[in-house]
DNA sequence: AAATATAGTGGCATTGTGCCAATATATAGT
DNA sequence: ACTATATATTGGCACAATGCCACTATATTT
């Protein structure tokens, strides 16, 4: 290691090389979920190369340098690769450093989660790249063994989507465009396993104001439902107690 | 580039250098905060090195692929080296990576905050290690220049716990091992910047079974207060409602 | 027209917090 | 010893958001 005392910061930095520190790999994992068949499912792929070469994976990847001015830009590259969408629900979960969870090195992945639309992409006709990209319920896909240690950031993530479902309104990044009330209470009972009394969250989600009516029904089988969309909320909206 | 095709992952692992790529640098940061004159102070830094020579930072520095099995294992380390803590309440923030937040390369910090009890260190006589550290008001280092983007961090640590002050335990760790309630309010007065009513905190934190009662009294001027101590917090410990 | 399934509402109980005043107990001064 | 005072501690009701459950409304199906 050279010296680095008595330099000027210029000097200093001409003659720095980061290669002379190990440093540890960097990556971007991704939980990108979305509601099919009134299940909860993610986006795995089948990775192309050593190592856990074949086996299921989080979609993600490095950092590329010369791309991606922020981390957050690595995480909308790797979500717009694998889905064609531009503006989901992102939001960073925890990030998890080990010397052994890499067989190559000293690792660290930024783990994010994001909550998309389903029916916006399959209206778009996504082409998975490389890699072969598929949906799997979440029961599915915690049953497969995951490539690194992705079997456990994947609980993290759905942890943290769980746990933010108890307080904010998270799900309606799962909602199309238009949505009645009865939809957006399942999506809600979906994420948390549990059923919820319909009045208790009508009153809830409505006076917050964070969805607005429609003058929009929908018909499907018995009586019309009235069809609502979102309602401006702010990236920090909080209920004032949890379900 | 190498081919990485058709090789056993033992063959792929063997010629894998991770140099092939480039990299960000990775370091971890830390703001630890403590309780000194009934103000909320932060430890700091004077860098002995470039970039930023000179000038105020918040701890922190490389992971060292040897020493540390994982990222919470350098936060763990760098705490010891500027406290001699061992066990702080330690919490990851939020990693924060882009291309130009160091003049030397692409830059990846992982912020963690921690909350310790000053007066445990102080009867400790903690040595600085090389650098030296110093324990600021939160108003005076939010008045300072810090190096790199430090100020930002400082803010989301410090945003995270004025955040979570409101719906849970936190700065119960900034307290010696007994306390009286009065003190604990105080506590969390300072850091949420307002007062609160007596009767509905000492309701909230006594129902909640997160502190017990001891039979020691605090003689203080007028009349005798209860000492208190900690009762099994579990780490997820959430008030019904924040205050 | 009646049965049925789903949409939507009424109304009270429960819980946790806000508010403010009353009571209790130590010290300090006379 | 007695009183003033400051701080500790408690009482009690109002208020807001949710839990609970039964009731009404409206479409389709028979």
């Amino acid at each position: 290691m050279k010296k680095t005392n008595n330099l000027t910061e210029k000097q200093f930095l001409s003659q720095y090389n980061i290669h002379d520190f190990e440093v540890p790999l960097t990556t971007v994992d991704m939980a990108i979920f979305a509601l099919i068949d009134q299940k909860l499912h993610v986006l795995l792929v089948q990775r192309n190369d050593h190592p856990f070469k074949g086996e299921w994976a989080l979609p993600g990847g490095f950092i590329d340098l010369k791309k991606d001015k922020t981390i957050n830009d690595t995480a909308h590259r790797k979500l717009l690769e694998k889905t064609g969408i531009h503006s989901p629900y992102l939001e960073q979960v925890q990030t998890i450093g080990q010397a052994i969870r890499d067989p190559r090195a000293w690792s660290v992945t930024i783990l994010y989660f994001a909550l998309i639309d389903y029916f916006t992409i399959t209206s778009k006709g996504i082409v998975p790249s490389t890699e072969q990209a598929q949906w799997l319920s979440l029961e599915q896909a915690q049953n497969l063994s995951l490539a690194f240690d992705h079997q456990q950031l994947l609980n993290l993530a759905t942890n943290r989507l769980r746990s933010k479902t108890r307080y904010t309104a998270l799900p309606i990044s799962l909602m199309p465009e238009y949505f009645t009330l009865t939809e957006l209470q399942n999506s809600f009972e979906i994420i948390l396993g549990h059923e919820l009394d319909k009045k208790a969250f009508r009153r809830r989600v409505l006076d917050a104001g964070i969805i607005k009516p429609t003058d929009m029904n929908k018909r499907s089988g018995k009586r019309d439902a009235q069809l609502f969309c979102i309602n401006q909320i702010p990236l920090d909206f909080e209920f004032p107690r949890a379900i």
